[in-house]
Formats: structure tokens, sequence, C-alpha cells
DNA sequence: TCTGGGGTCCTTCCCCCC
DNA sequence: TCTGGGGGGGAAGGACCC
């Protein structure tokens, strides 16, 4: 283990909350909540301020509305996170070529490695600059941890938050975790937590008085020794700069449980092309195909299938999810469907036999395939006249008289906007149009930091919208 | 109106092979 | 021929993470 407190753990405070506030000035300072806002929604992130009510992630959407009614509830926009994301990240990678991504609004820095830090003062020195960066650039603020390890450097950001910087010195690692509860440390989370308090195991410093013996007894060798090592401070995992992915996956759940096979078929046969859809644009191919269903009871199963080599035919993955789906008992309804496949390899090593076998029925497959996209045709088509368009909570729009703003709700006919933008002072004003009104459109969502050379266009905004509500 | 979506890793069981 | 052990791959499930 490095004795040098060089590894670096970047945090966003509520990302997805913080990036809607940010393109919003109407909601900050106030609760807002982003998830799924169907019947089996649950919440993504929570503002710091929706967070004094007692909401929080992964909790069903339903719950969150009887705790803070009044909080603004959004969907998310993957795509702007991205955007924010790829800057942030550009700016750690300013610091050092050793970063690790851990999801949008995560990542280690080794910056022993980049040669930016090599002790204590010079790597608290790059933590504070890098957080002015972040903030100068995104208008965000991240949470950062700094120390000799890994578990430790994550444990400094979660005890930085929010907005701040927590430095953790060699030598103080084991009376700082000691008294913590076991939840702290990674890869303990309600199962192993509930197991380890059975067992009278409650803190940190209680993992590391029980012994490894006792820990492997309790939860199996590698997760009993990882952990008994972790409770003493012992990390010596490196930083590894982006690894490829080992599955893709598209799953589903459905706002009301489906009873009929054949919709569920049809469904997984959906799933599977999207899938494939997403191994194609990251260029990638795979042997194993995974279904899994999710029962009315929440029960949760997974049939997969290996195949000779691996595959990015999405004739061949519907086949296989198709085949899986036949094992399986969908009576009493599914919630979920879900189509992955793993075993992935980066080239495309075509399946001889699967096409020698598909060309021999060639005739039948064909009339398979266009008697599924009539079936898709024939069931959207009708229901769904022209397209009506939807007006997503939280998204962007322009209005050829008003301008840029954003979707506050729709519903009857109706859908409200709120006329602001990212740089504007105060809070827009909202008006309220028919859903097909022409003059309004879906629009792409704007830069959170004003980009300099772009004056005019904000400046229009500014004196057409916010002047006028100021007024 | 309970419980998303995208992943990773580990364990157990089974089968096959040596 | 019987028995045993061990390794590897595949299938299924579970815990965990953000």
């Amino acid at each position: 283990m490095r004795t040098a407190p060089t590894i670096l753990h970047l945090d966003m405070d509520a990302f997805y909350a913080s990036a809607e506030q940010a393109a919003k000035p109407s909601l900050r300072g106030k609760a807002v909540v982003v998830g799924g806002l169907g019947p089996r929604g649950v919440v993504a992130t929570a503002s710091y301020e929706a967070r004094k009510f007692g909401v929080h992630s992964a909790m069903p959407m339903g719950q969150a509305r009887r705790l803070a009614p009044n909080a603004a509830y959004l969907v998310p926009r993957f795509r702007l996170y991205r955007e924010i994301s790829e800057q942030v990240m550009g700016l750690l990678r300013e610091l050092s070529p050793l970063v690790e991504p851990l999801s949008l609004d995560e990542a280690f820095v080794d910056l022993e490695a980049g040669e930016t830090a090599w002790d204590e003062a010079s790597a608290h020195a790059v933590g504070v600059r890098l957080r002015t960066d972040i903030r100068r650039v995104t208008g965000l603020t991240g949470s950062v941890g700094i120390a000799a390890s890994k578990m430790l450097a994550k444990i400094g950001s979660e005890e930085a938050k929010p907005d701040g910087l927590v430095l953790i010195r060699p030598g103080t690692e084991r009376a700082l975790l000691g008294p913590k509860s076991v939840r702290i440390l990674p890869g303990v989370g309600p199962a192993t937590g509930d197991h380890l308090r059975r067992a009278g195991i409650v803190t940190v410093e209680e993992i590391a008085e029980a012994g490894e013996d006792e820990l492997v007894r309790l939860l199996g060798k590698a997760h009993g020794s990882h952990l008994y090592a972790m409770a003493l401070a012992h990390d010596d995992r490196p930083v590894v700069a982006e690894r490829d992915s080992k599955s893709v996956s598209v799953e589903d759940t459905y706002d009301v449980d489906i009873h009929d096979r054949v919709r569920v078929r049809m469904e997984v046969q959906r799933l599977a092309d999207r899938c494939v859809e997403r191994l194609r644009a990251a260029d990638r191919s795979g042997r194993t195909v995974v279904l899994k269903v999710r029962r009315y009871d929440f029960s949760t199963l997974t049939r997969s299938e290996t195949l000779r080599g691996p595959t990015d035919d999405p004739a061949v993955v519907r086949e296989s999810a198709a085949r899986l789906l036949e094992g399986v008992d969908t009576t009493g309804g599914v919630r979920l469907l879900g189509v992955g496949v793993s075993g992935l390899a980066d080239f495309t090593q075509e399946d001889l036999f699967a096409q020698a076998a598909a060309a021999e029925r060639a005739g039948e497959v064909v009339e398979d395939a266009e008697a599924a996209a009539d079936e898709v045709v024939g069931e959207a088509a009708p229901v769904e006249p022209v397209v009506e368009r939807r007006w997503m909570a939280g998204h962007d729009v322009r209005h050829a008289e008003f301008g840029a703003g954003w979707v506050q709700g729709s519903g009857l006919g109706r859908v409200t906007v709120r006329f602001e933008t990212p740089y504007s002072q105060v809070p827009g004003r909202v008006r309220t149009f028919r859903v097909d009104d022409p003059e309004l459109e879906p629009a792409e969502p704007l830069p959170l930091v004003e980009p300099v050379g772009r004056v005019g266009v904000a400046d229009a905004v500014e004196t057409g919208v916010d002047v006028a509500a100021g007024a």
C-alpha cells in the first residue's frame, strides 16, 4: 500500500438533481426529485432540500410524493448528464492518465501516476483546484476524498459531502474507521449488514476484533477475507483506467403486469432487438444470451444459453431469447422482462452453424420476421394516430414567441411551460398551451454554464423573458 | 401507489473430462 | 472396472453498486 495520500475520489453532489437545478433557476433551493414518473418509478436522485423530507435514492416514487408533495418531480435527462460528466472526466484526465470512472458522477484518480501530487500538501492543493475548476466549467459542486487507498478516498468524499474536501492522513485510518458502522465498507449492503448484526458485529472495529477466520466462516472465503482486510484499512486495489464492459442488457418494467403470453413473446423480441442495437453501437458481439423475468410477486428468474460463438445478429439473439422464454412459466403475470448478452468479444466471429441453420429454413424465418413487423405496426398504428406529442416533465422546449423553457407538467390536452434558461437571473414565468400548439417544439438542453461568444443568444433570452417576468 | 435500470462479482450446483 | 478428486465451463441465483 502506498504511503502518501495520492488517490483521489470525486463524487458529484446529488448529481442529476443538481444538474436540473442549474438548468432551471426556479428550482434552485427547492426540493427536486429525479426518477421514473410511472406508477412503478423509483427515485434516482433527490436534492438535498428533498432529502430533508426523508426522500432518498431507490425509494418508490409514490412514497416520495407522500413525504414531499410539493417537490418538483422530473424524469432523468441522461444526455445532459452525460455531457456534464464528460466535462468533469476531462478535468480529471488533466490530472492523470489513470482515471477510473465508476458512473456518470464518480471516479477515482491516481495523482501519483499523473505526477500531479506526491505528498499530502500537493495532493490537497490538487483537490482544492479541482473543485474550483469543476464549479467553473460545469456550474456544479463535487466532493473530494483523498487518501492512500481507494476505499479510504471514497469514504473521504462521503464524509466531505456536500461540497467539501476531506484528506485522510496515513496513520489515522484505523481510528477513523473503527467506530463507524460496517455499512460504510464497500461491499456491505443490507443483506451482509444484517448477517453481521446477527453475529453481534455492528462496527468496523468489531470486524477487526472478530478475526479473519470468523469473517470467512460467516461470509465465505472471498467476501470474508476481503472485508477483514478492508476493516484493517488494507486496500491495495490499483486505479484502473476504463475497462471494457462485460455484458450489455436491456430491461423494462411495465406499468401493469403482462398476462398475455403472446404479448410477452413480442416484448422479448423487442428487447432482444434493442439489446443488439446497443451491442452493435459498442462494436461488440456476445456469446451468452440471458433472459430475465420478474413475476407479479417480484420473484426474479434468469435463463441463459451459450452459443457456439459470439454474435451480433438480431435474429440469432431473438431466437435464443424466444427459446429461453419457452422454459418459463409466466401465468400470474410478469412485471419486468429483460434481455442481455454477456461473454462479449470485440469482433464478430460469425456463427456459421446458426447461419447455416437459418439459411436452411430461410423462407420460414423471413416470414416470421415480417409477421412480427406486421404485428408491431398493426398494434401501434391504430392506437397512436400520427403520433401524439408527449411533453415530458423537465424536458426543454422552445416557443416561437416566448423562447426557451422547460415543461413543468402536462395533462388534459395542456402543457405548462416555464420560460427560463440556466442563465436566467430570476425564475421565469409560466404559461400554458395546448399540447398540439404548433409554435411549441422540443429543444436540446442548453449548457449549464454560458458558453463565451454566445452572449447574443443569452441576451435575447434575458431581455425577452426575465426582464418581462421581473417587471 | 412498494420495490428502476444498468452493471459487476461471487457462490453453488451440475456436468464433463482426466 | 470402480472410485475419487480436481478443474473448467455453464447455468442460476443473490448481493451489491450507482
